[in-house]
DNA sequence: CTGTTAGCGCTTTCAG
DNA sequence: CTGAAAGCGCTAACAG
């Protein structure tokens, strides 16, 4: 039990005294291959060692570990968690288990991950790219195994994808709020250039709106309480009434919050909507209307593409799957 | 490019018209045993059949994997995801890599992932438990490989333990606001007896207070508004002050904010406090004194004793190592 | 029903 | 500086 060498599967051959061919097969359940009283021996004989199979000798001849890679942008995410859940029910459903990693949002750690899991024997991956450019992650995954594209969108992607309707759903709920007379929107959003997602967001605002400021805030820095102001500066030096429309909950829950106490998100003069994954935001303020993805779904609909291909061997077979966002 | 037959080292060293124990060598960064032309060669002989080393067949010689399973209780707990950065972050400088899996509260998932964890060749563990039983983890972990826990605390734990000062700083904080007259308390949380931390906070709270209420929430259902309604009549049916005391960040999410909008807490006749890991709720609310953890110290640490023992191959050093929270 | 044997792709002495 | 060869622990024919 202390500090033993580990027991190999020859040693349990050895005193179970059979030949290690047999345990081979009790250890993948060919049990109706082999008398029972055998069984029973090298039942014995595992446990009395202690026997733990090495994966990686398996792994070297059957080439496939039952795992799957889960890249995201960043774990701290709401969304990102509730993907990998959405992905994990599928994959333990068909055997496989996720593992997740983290890019922490940064494009060099996205290429380090993308090798590790090229080097390691990871059976598919499911990528929540930073890239746009599928060019470059092909570059980097030599080996040939199936990819799962989630949420955001690949230029000229050989992988299926599962996007949110971004375009149209921002579209539509800025429709739906000029129609309450919001004419003014305010966008509240991270660089907009860094990911796809929030540029086809953005192009839905501008396509239903007349009046458009942007407010850009830097994820990493930023000052809160000038953000703050130039809000407020907004909101109050038009006659519009105005929509303030957060591409991201982060910045909802940052910055909405302070805004209706102080009155100026008065559902009146003045609203606010977001993206939003959780349900942190209408617990604040129950008048909200909000976006809300389904991360949980759109991670499940990539795990089952990426299992019917584990499993068929086959090529992905549709290009897009859009999992629709809705205003509530 | 296409479905050519992954390329081996025995491809390479036939190209490069070398051994294969040289381009071995190459791999593992061994130049200076040979001469800059050979090298040339091989690197040539790798880009052109789009090598990549077999990293089961590796490890199954080595032993080792350069990959340390981290196991959390909820990824979508802010609390597991930064403390799985503070891992990395202290992993990657070690040139090992972190990966993370989600019990999701479930100690059937947290047993079937144990045993993942020792059936892969994983150099080591880093675990957020659920159990509170070492010996129940020891049974599924036969493989011998350093392991360190952290934020639950074990009983009877042979490895170390990484920890907040759950006991000492409720009872401080419930002290601190004793003096400020708040005699009454009213606890906000799960099911406490499921978590060891839990359990030591509730402790701390009640060697301070006074007059101590508790409403247990069940995490995955209850109805708010009757929720609501008790901290309400908590609240009031009482003339001494009253503190609502969350003894996870979430419960002070779903609950103060109406409370407060409401005008139930006033910072006069009642108050409320909380373990909390982000900034969100200071955000809503700038006047609330909370208690903040460190999660992504606590990771760190937790992977430095990880790292140390990888390295030193010897039995952990400290048996506790506790990581204050603050109330601010 | 069970054993023998040939590798899987790589690292690592041990010789040159 | 480089190569030959012996395994690492396991699976999968192929025999019996």
């Amino acid at each position: 039990m202390e500090n033993r060498k580990t027991a190999t599967m020859k040693d349990v051959a050895a005193l179970a005294d059979v030949s290690i061919a047999t345990v081979s097969r009790f250890l993948n359940g060919n049990l109706d291959r082999m008398s029972s009283t055998t069984a029973a021996k090298i039942k014995d004989a595992i446990e009395k060692l202690n026997y733990v199979p090495n994966s990686a000798a398996r792994q070297m001849i059957t080439k496939a570990s039952k795992m799957v890679a889960v890249v995201v942008a960043n774990i701290d995410d709401y969304f990102s968690t509730e993907l990998f859940k959405g992905v994990s029910s599928i994959l333990e459903a068909n055997n496989y288990t996720g593992v997740l990693f983290d890019t922490d949002s940064n494009p060099e750690r996205e290429r380090q991950l993308i090798q590790l899991v090229n080097d390691h024997t990871y059976d598919g991956l499911i990528l929540q790219p930073l890239t746009e450019s599928a060019a470059t992650i092909e570059a980097d995954m030599k080996r040939d195994i199936p990819i799962v594209v989630v949420d955001r969108e690949l230029i000229h992607s050989p992988w299926t994808q599962v996007v949110t309707n971004n375009y149209e759903v921002a579209k539509s709920t800025t429709s739906h709020f000029m129609a309450a007379g919001y004419t003014h929107v305010v966008v509240l959003t991270s660089k907009i250039s860094m990911a796809s997602t929030r540029e086809e967001r953005y192009a839905g605002i501008k396509a239903a709106a007349s009046h458009v400021d942007v407010l850009e805030v830097s994820e990493e820095s930023y000052n809160h309480t000038q953000v703050h102001q130039k809000l407020v500066k907004l909101i109050t030096e038009t006659t519009e009434k105005t929509l303030v429309f957060a591409l991201k909950e982060r910045w909802l829950l940052e910055f909405i919050p302070s805004l209706i106490v102080q009155g100026y998100i008065d559902h009146d003069q003045a609203t606010a909507t977001a993206f939003s994954d959780t349900s942190t935001a209408r617990n604040i303020e129950p008048r909200l209307q909000l976006i809300s993805q389904d991360p949980y779904l759109m991670g499940a609909s990539a795990a089952e593409v990426l299992v019917d291909q584990l499993v068929s061997h086959r090529r992905p077979t549709q290009d897009k799957i859009i999992i629709p966002a809705t205003l509530r």
